[in-house]
DNA sequence: GTGAAAGCGCTAACAG
DNA sequence: CTGTTAGCGCTTTCAC
C-alpha cells in the first residue's frame, strides 16, 4: 500500500480507503488511479496484518490426532466445514496433534498455546486425552465437538435413529427376519487398544446402532437377530460367522451391518451358498462413503453425514466465538439414506 | 503483552524478550516474574503478529477444485503434507477452488488475491484450469503441483516404475502370461466430462501405468495381455469382461490392475468360474489405500505414495519459498509395494 | 475528498 | 539488565 500510494501520490489511508469500504468518498479519478496502480503492482492484502486490526483470525482449526485410531480426517468432512466457512468467509486449517505427549506434564500443542484460529473443531472420534479437555478449559478458545457425544458443544450422527430408519424400510418392504451383523474392529485389523485416561474408550456408535436396531425390531414386533459381539473379530473370520447365519433354516431375509466389511462379507457368503443379493437377502449397511458397490451393485446405504455434520459444527462454532462461555446443547445429525440396489421384498 | 507488563510492572519488550528468544539477558527474577504473570494471564502469543513482523506466516495451503473430479483430497496426503511441515514449524491450511468461476473475467479466488500463507501446494489431479495457471504466475506466489506432470515444479507418483516393479514382482515368482486389466473411469461412474480449457484431460496414470506394464513385459521376453480400454465402461460390465479373459484356455497366471474395483472384479470373476486367488491367478493392484482386503484376504498393492509426495512436495516448496524465480525440476515418488496374500507361484 | 495520527501485538536496534 | 523508539500492513477517527 505504501508502495501504491508512492506511485499514485496519494497517501497510504487514501490507498486503503479505495481499496477496503470507502471507496464511495473519493473521486473518480483518484479510485481510478490507486485501482490501476494496484493492479499493476500485484497488490495482494496482508491477511495477518488484517487479522491484526480486525481481532479475529479468519479462520477455523480442525484439530485431530496424529493417531489414526483416535481420529480421522475424511474428505466429506472437510467439505462441509470448507462450506460453510466459506460462507462467512472464514478457511480450515488443519491441526494434528502428537497425543502421545499428552502424558508429559507441561506439553502443549502449538494450536492452544499459540492463538492463531478463532475457533477448534475438534475430532477425536475415539477417545478423548483427559488432558486436552482440561488444557480446553484452560485456554478458554471456544470449540465444538465432532463425533463425540458429550454434555454440550458437541454434534454426532444419529447412529440410533440411523438404524430404526433402515428397519423401517426393511419392514415396509415386506421384511419380518431383519438380523444385524457388527464385527467390531479397528481399522487394520488391529486388536483393540485401550487407553487408561481417556474419556471413552469405544467409540458410541457401537452401542448406539444395537440400540436402535433392537428399538425398532422390537417396535415392529419382530424378533432381534443379532451376530458379532464386541470382542475382536478378525476380518477372515467375517464370511465362516455369516456362513453360519444365512445357513440357519431360519435364515433371515434382511440384514443391517455396522459397516461395509460386514456388508461384504454378507455379500460373499450369500453367494457361497447359492443365494443372491437382493433377491434371497436383502442388505443395508452403514457407510461413511457414498455408492460403495459390490460386484458391480450399488450397496443399499444409511450415509454418515460428514457433510452435514461439518455444517453444523461450524454454525455451532460460530456461536460459542460470539458467546465464549455459552454451553450449546449436543446437536444430532441424521444419516443419509442412499437408495442402492440391495433391497427387494422377500421371497415366499 | 501490555497486561502482563502492566501487572509486572516491566515494559513491554522486556516480557516479550523473556517469552522470546532473549531471555537470558534478564536476571532470574524478572523471567520468573514475566513467566508467572503470563501463565495467571493465559498469555498465548498473536501468530499474526508473529507473522506481520517476521514477514512469513509459517503457513502454506493445499489447493484443491470444489469439484471432485478434478482433485481429491486424501487423508495420507494431507498427513505427509503435514508431518513435513511441522518440521519447519509450519501449518497447512485449506484451500478449495470454485474453479467453475474461472471463465469468468476478473474473477480471482481468494487463496491467490490474498496473501495468507507463504506458498501453495497444488492438488489438481486431472486437469487444471489454464486460468489458473496463468493467475499464479502472474501472482508470483511459491507453488508446487503435486499429481501433476509439468515441465517442473511438480511432484508425481512414478507409476511408470511401479507397474514396472509389479511384473518383475511376478516374473519372480514363475509367472510366464501376466495381464493388465484397466477399466478407467472416473469416480462414480460418471462419463468422462471433457473441459475445454484445461491443459490435461486424462490423467497420466492412465497412460503411464500401462506404458511401464508393457515395457516390463515386453523386457521379460513376455505377451502383453490387455483388458480395458481407455473408454468408459460401467463398472457392472468389469466382471463379465474379466470372465472371458479367465475363460480362456491360455488364460493368464497373474493379473495386475488399474485399481482396486479391477480387483474385485478379478477375484469375483475367478470365483465364479471355479478359480481362486491365488492358486489359480496371482493378482497385484495398484490402489490409493493400504490394507484393501477381498473376502478377508489382503491384496497385494502398489500404494500410490501420497504421505510421501506430502513430504518430497513440502521440501520442494521450501526451496520454492526462498527462490522463488527458480524452476524446480518434477520430482516422480516411488510406489510402494504393500506385500499381501494374492501371489504365488503359477501352477503346473 | 483527502491526509495526519494513532494503534492492533510483537520484536529488533539501540541507549542507558 | 532494562526501557525507549520505531516499524511490520492495515484501518479507523477525525481534522482540514
Amino acid at each position: 500500500m505504501k508502495q501504491i500510494a508512492a506511485r499514485a501520490g496519494l497517501s497510504v489511508p487514501t490507498v486503503g480507503n479505495v481499496l477496503g469500504r470507502a471507496s464511495h468518498r473519493y473521486s473518480k479519478e483518484t479510485r481510478d488511479k490507486v485501482i490501476q496502480v494496484a493492479k499493476e503492482l500485484g497488490y495482494r492484502p496482508n491477511s495477518s496484518a488484517k487479522a491484526m486490526r480486525s481481532g479475529r483470525f479468519g479462520c477455523a482449526s480442525l484439530v485431530v490426532s496424529r493417531n489414526r485410531r483416535l481420529s480421522d480426517l475424511p474428505q466429506m468432512l472437510i467439505e462441509g466445514l470448507d462450506d460453510e466457512l466459506v460462507q462467512h468467509s472464514m478457511h480450515l486449517m488443519i491441526a494434528r496433534l502428537p497425543d502421545e505427549d499428552f502424558s508429559k506434564t507441561d506439553f502443549v500443542p502449538k494450536v492452544l498455546s499459540e492463538s492463531m484460529a478463532d475457533g477448534m473443531i475438534i475430532n477425536y472420534t475415539h477417545s478423548i486425552p483427559r488432558e486436552m479437555q482440561d488444557l480446553i478449559c484452560d485456554h478458554q478458545v471456544p470449540a465444538v465437538w465432532i463425533n463425540a457425544r458429550l454434555r454440550g458443544d458437541c454434534t454426532y450422527p444419529d447412529d440410533h435413529n440411523g438404524a430404526r430408519v433402515a428397519v423401517e424400510h426393511l419392514v415396509a418392504h415386506g421384511h419380518r427376519r431383519i438380523a444385524y451383523v457388527h464385527f467390531i474392529s479397528l481399522p487394520g485389523d488391529h486388536p483393540r487398544v485401550r487407553f487408561e485416561d481417556y474419556l471413552t474408550t469405544e467409540h458410541y456408535s457401537v452401542a448406539d446402532r444395537r440400540a436402535g436396531y433392537r428399538e425398532a425390531v422390537r417396535a415392529a414386533g419382530l424378533p432381534a437377530i443379532e451376530l458379532g459381539a464386541d470382542a475382536f473379530v478378525p476380518g477372515h473370520d467375517f464370511i465362516p460367522q455369516v456362513t453360519q447365519l444365512l445357513a440357519r433354516p431360519d435364515r433371515p431375509t434382511a440384514v443391517l451391518t455396522y459397516r461395509f466389511e460386514e456388508a461384504e462379507a454378507v455379500v460373499i457368503a450369500a453367494a457361497q451358498l447359492g443365494l443372491s443379493v437382493p433377491r434371497d437377502v436383502s442388505l443395508v449397511t452403514f457407510e461413511t462413503e457414498p455408492w460403495r458397490a459390490m460386484a458391480g451393485r450399488k450397496v443399499t446405504t444409511l450415509l454418515v453425514p460428514a457433510p452435514q455434520e461439518g455444517r453444523e459444527a461450524v454454525r455451532m462454532l460460530l456461536r460459542k466465538i460470539q458467546e465464549p462461555t455459552a454451553v450449546l446443547p449436543p446437536v444430532p445429525v441424521p444419516f443419509t439414506f442412499v437408495p442402492g440396489e440391495t433391497i427387494a421384498p422377500p421371497g415366499p
